[in-house]
DNA sequence: TATTATTAGTTACATATGAAACTACGTCAA
DNA sequence: TTGACGTAGTTTCATATGTAACTAATAATA
């Protein structure tokens, strides 16, 4: 990475071909949304390493787990405020861990369409395996950063992910997976 | 994030429960790569409503399509390297960008399994609309930062990144396209 | 209370994905 | 040459995903 933080391109300026003014020297490599993807999925697979071959768990249940750990007891919806996914992906991933009797469910007395989901003993168990281990994961991701730099890092991808949110709120309803 | 940098969990130390000792307050919301991840979706939603709407086009093909910008003139394989996508993804980039009739390939003349791919016209001025909307887009993530800041999130960004792929170096060959 | 609107969660469907198998072509070495 | 191995790119298959439609239950209101 040597390119200044602001821009990598050089519009042609003075140049006369009748188009060529329209042409903006673009490289992929140092777009920046391109290096957020290369940076999350780095991030991203060096995580799934630890839950995934362990316990065989998918991201979603991981979270899903992760998000019961300390609460105890939520509701499906409550899950998916916790959790930034979807309410069919958290549907999904409760069904999985049902079957895996690491999660489970009790309808909700007041409200029969409501349940409440708590882990299992054998869920926590597994939570608590796996929980160490990607606090480890976490430290040697932000090895090397001191402690005022990995507060930055976190404050510029907030102050970026504000600038985002604002950009999309103004747009088309479109969250997708998997983009740039 | 009104949180130190380096951790946010506190150990219970001192708790003489028999295994409350494993009990680290763990956090979702406050979780690094759990950050990132969403930091990449807004940034992720926020590109992709400016290719996606106006020409149909995917994420895979977009990054094609940015990689042939430029360049002109460059085999399957080589738009894998460039793209950090993988051949299959690249693939069936090239052949909805083809029938799209954004891209054109010629057979390599020496070598026949190798094909060599460029915009049509029509590619062309579909690029050269969507580069300086994307860049925009880019403009209005980074607003806000000053170029300091730019610089120094890009720099921490590839710092983590490259302790990432160390940890992912030594264990278990995996690279999933979504996680956390 | 009957009727409509709302909410929680699930299912169906069409599309996207990655790993592995496969096809077609090239290269190397005997 | 011919066979063994290697490489470029495609296809298959099983799984994952999101949107929209749906079911079941509750709330609101007439």
């Amino acid at each position: 990475m040597e390119r200044d933080g602001s821009t990598h391109r050089n519009k042609d300026k003075n140049d006369t071909a009748s188009e060529a003014w329209k042409q903006q020297s673009f490289d992929l490599r140092s777009y920046f949304p391109f290096l957020v993807r290369i940076y999350y999925r780095a991030v991203s697979s060096s995580v799934e390493r630890i839950y995934a071959p362990l316990f065989g768990l998918s991201v979603s249940e991981w979270r899903t787990m992760a998000i019961l750990g300390p609460y105890r007891a939520l509701s499906s919806s409550e899950i998916v405020k916790e959790s930034s996914m979807d309410k069919v992906k958290v549907s999904r991933a409760i069904a999985r861990l049902r079957e895996k009797e690491f999660v489970k469910r009790d309808i909700d007395g007041d409200d029969r369409r409501r349940s409440v989901l708590r882990l299992t003993d054998r869920g926590r168990e597994v939570y608590e395996t796996l929980v160490p281990l990607v606090l480890e994961v976490e430290d040697s991701l932000l090895e090397g950063l001191n402690s005022s730099e990995r507060e930055l890092l976190v404050r510029l991808m907030e102050k970026v992910r504000t600038n985002a949110e604002n950009l999309t709120l103004v747009g088309s309803p479109r969250i997708p997976e998997e983009t740039i």
